[in-house]
DNA sequence: ATGGTCGGGAGCCGA
């Protein structure tokens, strides 16, 4: 099973390139972020037309998470149960017998504002809430733009970059924290040839130029790891005209 | 040159 993950910033300013990628057969199931839409204004016809399903966890303007797939999707689950939150940002579901949660995590803006604050204690209640699905679900995926980049070696330049928002030591012992539930970081765990960064600033060509972040993580749990074949940050998409942003990323399990 | 670019949606906010 291919498992992947995209922040598309609009699903509906997105929606050809998502369809051409997909045409092109590089996932089973894709966690979408920032889909910036109410569950109402998803373009679902013409996703399933071309043989996706899709559950949505919409919001007008701002944030908003889906999660695709050519298999049945079962038992979905919005939002982080015991954290009260306006914002759209998790939403769960089993998909041939492995539990996927695709989670956008707050951006955080500054170190130290208050909208850093609220990533603070909204990484706590993720890792609580991750806490009990690593022990519910023995197969388990957590994908999604995390706005954090883990390593020193996971920003195009440090001088800019390291203690700053997306790379504070606070935000990464959040990260870190995941990993000590027993998650493995798929891109960490098969560094790519190429470029290791799956967000680039639309600002000062960042992208031609490789001036990137890796933000963007497939965590899975030993289950599916045992089986890692291949990840892939799926650069195409990032190269079009009027682009996301992100590139996807996309981890391939052999499932016993 | 003290900004630079997007998306959403109607003025700026958020990234």
């Amino acid at each position: 099973m291919r498992i992947g993950t995209w922040n598309v910033n609009s699903l509906r300013v997105r929606l050809p390139h998502l369809l051409d990628w997909l045409a092109t057969d590089p996932v089973d199931v894709l966690g979408l972020q920032e889909i910036k839409c109410l569950d109402e204004q998803v373009p679902r016809e013409a996703l399933e037309a071309a043989g996706w399903k899709l559950v949505t966890n919409g919001q007008k303007t701002y944030n908003g998470v889906a999660i695709l797939s050519r298999l049945p999707i079962e038992d979905v689950s919005r939002d982080m149960p015991g954290f009260a939150d306006e914002q759209k940002r998790v939403i769960a579901a089993t998909i041939g017998g492995v539990r996927v949660v695709c989670v956008y995590v707050v951006n955080g803006q500054a170190v130290g504002s208050e909208k850093y604050e609220y990533k603070m204690r909204w990484l706590a209640a993720l890792r609580d809430y991750v806490f009990n699905q690593v022990q519910a679900h023995p197969r388990l995926a957590v994908v999604g733009d995390y706005n954090i980049a883990p390593a020193i070696e996971d920003t195009h330049d440090p001088a800019v970059w390291e203690g700053g928002i997306l790379c504070s030591e606070p935000e990464r012992a959040h990260f870190r924290d995941l990993l000590g539930l027993g998650l493995g970081d798929c891109l960490a765990l098969q560094p790519p040839t190429g470029t290791r960064f799956t967000w680039w600033d639309y600002r000062q060509a960042a992208f031609r130029r490789d001036m990137g972040l890796r933000i963007d993580h497939v965590l899975a749990s030993p289950a599916l790891t045992s089986g890692l074949r291949e990840t892939r940050i799926h650069l195409e998409p990032r190269r079009l005209e009027k682009p996301s942003d992100h590139a996807p990323v996309v981890a391939s399990f052999a499932l016993a």
